[in-house]
RNA sequence: GGGACUGUAGUUCAACCGGUUAGAGCACUGCCCUGUCACGGCAGAAGUUGCGGGUUCGAAUCCCGUCAGUCCCGCCA
């Protein structure tokens, strides 16, 4: 049907006779001589339409308008030296067109312009309803494009470098307790009883292990069924991977040139390796989250210690309760912030309670080296005191520090906000800077104060430390996340191979033995028949993708996104079904719309 | 489940403190224009201001409800 695609032509080309198909991405009409830009997946083409030369093929012409599919046959030409376009890869050549032949034309007004030329933003929801076209425009094609060359790059190193093997692992699978809402499924074949769609392949990945597989990768559709985010949908996609006989740092080694692969592939950058590393404690320690941005300082300084004995009882009282007395210390805020922002009602004020700060106590240090604060803080510090803040702090003169006293969690949270915020307010980002390192020595498991136990903070089958193995509840985790500009972007851990421990983590975070053996048991077992050591990691792939792409939601990166509701514009997914589809599965619908 | 923002022509936006005929760019229709590339010129058509109700002499504007989209909290091993 066709010879070239639009975007291939070049001067070489020239005097050869072409087919080309594409859209009429703009057309320009002079009243005589007719441009057209005609677009396919590989870029734009002029053609050029003579009315003296070709008065047939003109008349065509003449009614083309924008989107409209046609078949252009003509001879390339080199274009008059004026009349370059430097802007278009094609901009030397152009073609004249002998024959034009509508394909199919645009019968209805366009929802939105779908030039590439057009740059203008359009309602989401327009464009999730015409997906189609909105995948027509530069922006998501070329997101896409990038998304196939970050999977492209993934494989070739994977499969041709790292001699991985993928494997596909199911769907239709069994429900596993802890961990998100499960999507489900209903047997028709075995009435009552349901799958579950994975949230990860993680347990099938293990038995890969156990199976000999050695290396293991796929590009696997995960399913969760909580609330969606920007960066958080039902379905998204996860490069998985699952490897034998390697220590952690093996491991990490390899992904670091992984994703430096990715990187020099996609963006013709060469990262450093290896990539620096925290641990859980030293990250929440200095920035207060386990995914600091730290392309900026603004570092946490922890002066618990020194206000412990204050009189000012919201220092005293927090440490006394076992909570913390941070600060965050920002150079030059005692002119760029002002105390209106900080006290109730101020934008400042909003982030930390929104974080579950009960306010921010704050200190400014004057030029003279002063502190200017509050009464209750100021007369309640003696003279050793306020050395020891300045110290501790490393505040200068024009410093303003700003505190969070409490339960430890709360104060993280709280100058963890703030300090991302101010980050970005104060210009501290730089927008061109990479930000990639890794975080390790996670704890094993977290108390869950509403429901009064211990939960895994990763999963249930990473392996503890060594060390650590006597207090399960205190012990590090042999897990690791790779942080990038402040978004994690990818998190594995050494799995347990030895039944023992896992059934002590399992009884740890409260599960019984019955409870594992109906869930689990087949991974239990499976223990007991030759398990090699064994690691993995998992990246969230539409996340990388959006990172890369520099979008700011994962939507962006996906063909057919949901919306925030889960509907699917398009297809108007989720719908009503048959009565008689349920009564096939067995399952009747309790909704009731209300009145 | 909760908080916030948005919704005006096909589309992107405007419309001042509530004021009488709701404007502009692009797209669309017609006419003109032979070297443009976001071509240009002239003319035109196009509106249930998301939907429902209320306040008012008067509502795109204020209030209540509702629908849709977005961002966030909860939730997301």
């Amino acid at each position: 049907m066709r010879t070239h695609y639009c975007g291939d032509l070049r001067s070489h080309h020239i005097d050869e006779t072409v087919t080309l198909c594409g859209w009429v991405d703009r057309r320009r009409d002079h009243g005589g001589v007719i441009f057209i830009d005609l677009r396919d997946r590989a870029g734009i083409a002029q053609i050029v339409s003579d009315p003296e030369r070709t008065p047939d093929s003109h008349a065509i012409a003449e009614t083309l308008r924008n989107e409209y599919v046609i078949r252009v046959t003509g001879r390339i030409s080199q274009r008059p030296a004026d009349s370059l376009n430097l802007k278009l890869p094609t901009g030397e050549v152009e073609i004249y067109a002998e024959q034009i032949e509508i394909l199919n034309a645009v019968a209805k007004p366009l929802p939105f312009q779908v030039s590439t030329a057009d740059t203008e933003s359009v309602r989401e929801d327009l464009r999730l309803k015409y997906r189609y076209l909105d995948l027509r425009r530069a922006r998501m094609s070329q997101n896409l494009r990038l998304r196939h060359e970050v999977v492209k790059a993934i494989r070739r190193f994977l499969e041709d470098e790292a001699h991985f093997l993928e494997v596909e692992t199911p769907i239709l699978t069994r429900s596993t307790p802890e961990g998100a809402r499960d999507y489900l499924v209903p047997s028709r074949v075995n009435p009552g009883e349901w799958y579950a769609l994975p949230q990860s392949p993680q347990l099938f990945k293990q038995l890969l292990m156990v199976a000999g597989g050695d290396r293991y990768y796929q590009i696997a559709r995960c399913f969760r069924d909580e609330d969606l985010r920007a960066d958080r949908q039902p379905e998204f996609t996860q490069l998985d991977l699952e490897m034998s006989f390697m220590s952690q740092d093996e491991i990490i080694a390899l992904n670091e040139a992984l994703v430096s692969h990715i990187f020099k592939t996609v963006r013709g950058i060469e990262l450093p390796r290896p990539f620096p590393r925290l641990t859980y404690a030293e990250a929440m320690a200095r920035y207060g989250t386990d995914r600091p941005d730290t392309r900026f300082g603004l570092e946490l300084a922890d002066v618990s210690d020194i206000v412990a004995t204050s009189g000012f009882k919201v220092f005293s009282g927090a440490v006394k309760s076992g909570g913390r007395v941070k600060v965050l210390p920002i150079p030059h805020g005692n002119d760029q912030i002002s105390n209106v922002r900080i006290k109730p009602g101020g934008d400042l004020f909003k982030e930390a309670t929104l974080a579950g700060a009960k306010g921010i106590a704050y200190i400014r240090v004057r030029d003279d080296g002063e502190l200017d604060t509050i009464g209750a803080i100021k007369d309640n510090l003696d003279a050793e005191q306020k050395a020891q803040l300045l110290e501790r702090t490393g505040a200068q003169p024009g410093h303003l520090l700003l505190f969070g006293a409490g339960d430890t969690a709360t104060v993280n949270k709280s100058l963890d906000r703030l300090r991302q915020v101010l980050g970005a307010q104060l210009g501290l980002i730089d927008p061109e800077k990479l930000n990639l390192l890794w975080i390790t020595d996670f704890p094993m498991v977290e108390w869950n104060a509403d429901e009064k136990r211990w939960e895994a903070l990763h999963h249930p089958f990473t392996a503890p430390h060594p060390d650590d193995l006597a207090d399960l509840t205190t012990a590090r985790a042999q897990a690791y996340d790779l942080v990038y500009n402040g978004l994690e972007v990818g998190g594995g851990s050494l799995r347990i191979y030895q039944r023992e421990i896992q059934e002590k983590v399992f009884a740890t975070i409260g599960m019984s033995d019955a409870e594992a053996q109906a869930k689990f048991g087949f991974l239990l077992e499976a223990f007991e028949y030759g398990t090699p050591p064994h690691g993995g990691i998992a990246y969230g792939l539409d996340r990388l993708v959006m990172l890369l792409a520099g979008e700011e939601s994962i939507r962006d990166t996906i063909a057919f996104p949901k919306t925030q509701q889960a509907r699917s514009l398009l297809t108007a997914a989720p719908s009503t079904v048959d009565e008689r589809q349920l009564k096939e599965l067995h399952v009747a619908s309790t909704y009731t719309p209300e009145e």
